[in-house]
DNA sequence: AGCACGCCGACT
DNA sequence: GTCGGCGTGCTC
């Protein structure tokens, strides 16, 4: 018996099935998608079975043995399987590292792994009952008894009694000692779970949903901040666990979204488990066993979860579809929709991407019925959106101050009215760019539309896109003052002000105030309890948090999203606009927006507060259209990476020149520098591929990367519709 | 990833 | 004449 194994390096070189003998004591327990350890050339390696064989091309006297099983429970089933090798078509990945990231630390194929199963240790009577009599007990051994008398008790509640005659009674072989497996994280079990009856609209759109379950469809469920989409979710859910089916919530990061969490547990009680990066490997590994065993209906997580081992999925639903973290920036750079396409097909399970802003890409599904559109129109509480103002931070008097006249002004009303303030000032802006502190002019690309990013080193204004270059300018071309400035302000420096300005309790909540296990929920907590009057954050604060004591929205400074030099750059400040206005008003009283901006006539910022999706994504898609970016076209990355500089240059310029040779329906774009050309001291050039369809593209690129297999100097990294590019 | 093999420069 | 540089290739 030969098993194909797949060993545990993630080299292009050794990414392939190596063929081992299976020992006869091994027989029974080799299996496909189990862990074995095998001779790896000197070393002993960790590997997937992948197949099992009886005959092979191979001199099967040659062939080593296998040294050991791992484990006796299958980690990749059938579907998991098939699924890594379909991320590894989509990605280019190495097949070895597209198994890794589906897998809990735990159970990745890695040698130094050390992550267990904890038990419980219990303490049961090991003598009949009515044998008790035969024996004399001090008192304390009596106590002991007593509590064993009617089931096994944990032996922590026993030890507070008195350990040694615990052990004494242990020894005598008069109690014995027993595991049993623990699982290190439980949701908390809510009980205050109130039925909330579904609006007409909401109604329409669960039989939607369940109208046909024959084949896989895709809905994109568009209802506007409040309009009650998690209330959907979860009737969607009821319905299909009730025909014994499962289903997967993806969100965009939920430790950030407590109460999401919180509504599914009063809803589902302990039929959920979790999946995210705040649990601890031992956690997860839990929550994934108990996945894998069938024992809950529910997962919640974020983009990883969407391979967790569910069986008999029915629907998977994606919330805030539009969010980029369903894209994952290191390899296998993978999106989790693409990967919930692809198991809604083999389970036949619908899929359902839920948002008040929906991606572009994903809104023209839907306009060219790829996707189905379901609507809700109405806030489900009936309350109105909040109103929005746009404070042009151009005609404010006092030039350099980070807050308006209107901003402290309604900062100072809430305070005075013990009303809650959320201020927003997006963690990105801390990159450098240029603008005129006068008129607000941002210096652009002109064959790009894309802002330019000031470099210090060469004291030019680049684009990141094209390569275009400019010497950095003196004087504003639009006002002609010389009041060019780099701008970059945080979140620190504007908690400083808040503090110096007003008398109020400031939290800040970003990344550097984060980093703590706990820290995200004991600041949502802290802040909901009304320990604090102001909530300062990044746009983790924006997503999907719930203060009914918020009355107040402010925005620092929108502009900061826009001079991301990125063409989705209008997009995302559209779509954190929308978000943040949501988090006012969601209480009894109404609330109010206050947006501060250079750019006040831009339409991503003017339709933002309009709350007027369909006039952006119109206006955006003509833009898109004109300078053929997504989704008029897709897009590839392709980056050239070299600890010499020249080296790199040269390569990516032959490569760029092959690209252009072989992909005829293929625009090429660069090479180009970006935003991250050095990097610990290795260089990158990018190469931009656009193209509506292209055969060759796939082939090609494997041919790229097979002609560099063996060359170290020299890594080829290729991202397939790009985030931040 | 690790390790062996192999083909050219400065040394006991 | 040898020791050792790291380029190239292989690992079932």
């Amino acid at each position: 018996m030969i098993a194909n194994v797949l060993v545990e390096l993630a080299n292009r070189n050794v990414d392939k099935c190596f063929s081992y003998n299976v020992p006869k004591d091994f027989s029974n327990a080799i299996k496909v998608g189990i862990r074995v350890r095998v001779p790896f050339g000197k070393m002993t390696l960790e590997g997937f079975v992948l197949e099992i064989v009886e005959n092979s091309n191979l001199d099967i006297q040659k062939l080593k043995d296998i040294k050991e099983i791992i484990d006796t429970d299958v980690i990749l089933n059938d579907e998991l399987l098939a699924l890594g090798k379909y991320v590894k078509n989509r990605t280019l990945s190495t097949l070895i590292s597209a198994y890794q990231t589906m897998l809990p630390k735990a159970l990745k194929a890695q040698n130094k792994t050390n992550i267990n199963k904890s038990y419980d240790k219990f303490i049961e009577l090991n003598i009949a009952k009515d044998e008790i009599l035969n024996y004399k007990f001090n008192d304390k051994q009596k106590a002991i008894i007593e509590r064993v008398l009617t089931g096994k008790v944990l032996k922590d509640n026993l030890k507070e009694i008195s350990l040694s005659s615990l052990n004494t009674l242990l020894n005598k072989k008069i109690l014995r000692e027993s595991l049993e497996e623990k699982y290190r994280y439980n949701i908390k079990e809510a009980n205050n779970y109130k039925k909330v009856e579904l609006n007409a609209e909401q109604k329409e759109a669960k039989e939607r949903i369940l109208s046909d379950l024959e084949k896989e469809h895709t809905y994109l469920l568009y209802g506007v901040t409040g309009s009650g989409k998690t209330e959907v979710y979860m009737d969607v859910i009821e319905a299909f666990i009730s025909l014994g089916k499962s289903a997967i919530v993806l969100v965009p990061e939920i430790s950030l979204t407590p109460q999401m969490v919180e509504r599914f547990s009063q809803r589902f009680k302990t039929d959920v488990a979790l999946l995210h990066s705040r649990l601890s490997d031992g956690e997860k590994y839990d929550e994934y066993r108990k996945i894998a065993r069938g024992e809950v209906h529910i997962v919640i997580g974020a983009r990883s979860a969407i391979f967790a081992p569910l069986k008999n999925i029915g629907v998977i639903i994606i919330d805030e579809e539009h969010t980029s973290t369903y894209k994952q920036e290191n390899n296998p750079k993978y999106n989790a929709i693409d990967i919930a396409i692809e198991r809604c097909k083999y389970h036949r399970a619908q899929l359902v991407l839920g948002s008040a802003t929906p991606s572009l890409e994903s809104f023209t599904k839907a306009v060219v019925k790829k996707y189905e559109l379901i609507e809700l129109k109405k806030r489900a509480n009936k309350m109105s959106l909040p109103v929005v103002s746009i404070v042009d931070m151009n005609k404010e008097s006092k030039k350099g101050s980070y807050f308006s006249l209107e901003l402290k002004s309604e900062i100072e009303k809430c305070l005075a009215n013990k009303e809650q303030i959320i201020l927003l000032l997006n963690r990105r802006g801390y990159a450098s760019f240029v603008t005129c502190s006068n008129c607000g002019y941002v210096s652009k690309c002109p064959n790009c539309d894309i802002t330019l990013t000031y470099h210090k080193s060469s004291d030019m204004e680049r684009c990141h896109y094209c390569g275009f270059a400019a010497k950095k300018k003196e004087v504003c071309p639009n006002c002609k003052e010389k009041s060019i400035k780099q701008l970059g302000v945080g979140t620190e420096r504007i908690e400083e002000e808040l503090n110096r300005l007003f008398n109020a309790r400031v939290i800040r909540m970003d990344l550097d105030t984060t980093s703590t296990k706990g820290a995200h929920e004991k600041i949502i907590s802290a802040f909901r309890n009304f320990q604090y009057d102001i909530l300062l954050g990044t746009q983790m604060i924006a997503k999907g948090l719930d203060f009914p004591g918020v009355t107040l929205v402010g925005v620092i400074n929108a502009d900061t999203q826009l001079m991301i030099p990125n063409f989705r750059s209008s997009e995302y400040t559209f779509q954190l606009l929308s978000q943040v206005a949501g988090r006012s008003g969601r209480g009894e009283k109404p609330g109010k927006v206050i947006i501060q901006t250079f750019n006040s006539d831009h339409y991503a910022i003017k339709l933002a507060k309009e709350h007027n999706y369909l006039e952006f994504f119109k206006r955006e898609m003509k833009i898109r259209k004109e300078l053929n970016y997504p989704p008029y076209c897709y897009i590839v990355s392709i980056k050239v990476i070299s600890k010499d500089y020249d080296l790199a240059k040269k390569e990516s310029y032959s490569i760029a020149i092959k690209l252009k040779e072989n992909l005829k329906s293929t625009v090429v774009l660069g090479p180009s520098i970006g935003s991250t050309f050095m990097i610990n001291k290795t260089y990158r050039f990018g190469i931009i591929l656009k193209y509506k369809k292209e055969d060759n593209l796939y082939p090609y690129l494997e041919k790229v990367l097979a002609y560099y297999l063996s060359n170290d100097k020299i890594k080829i990294d290729i991202d397939f519709n790009p985030i931040n590019s």
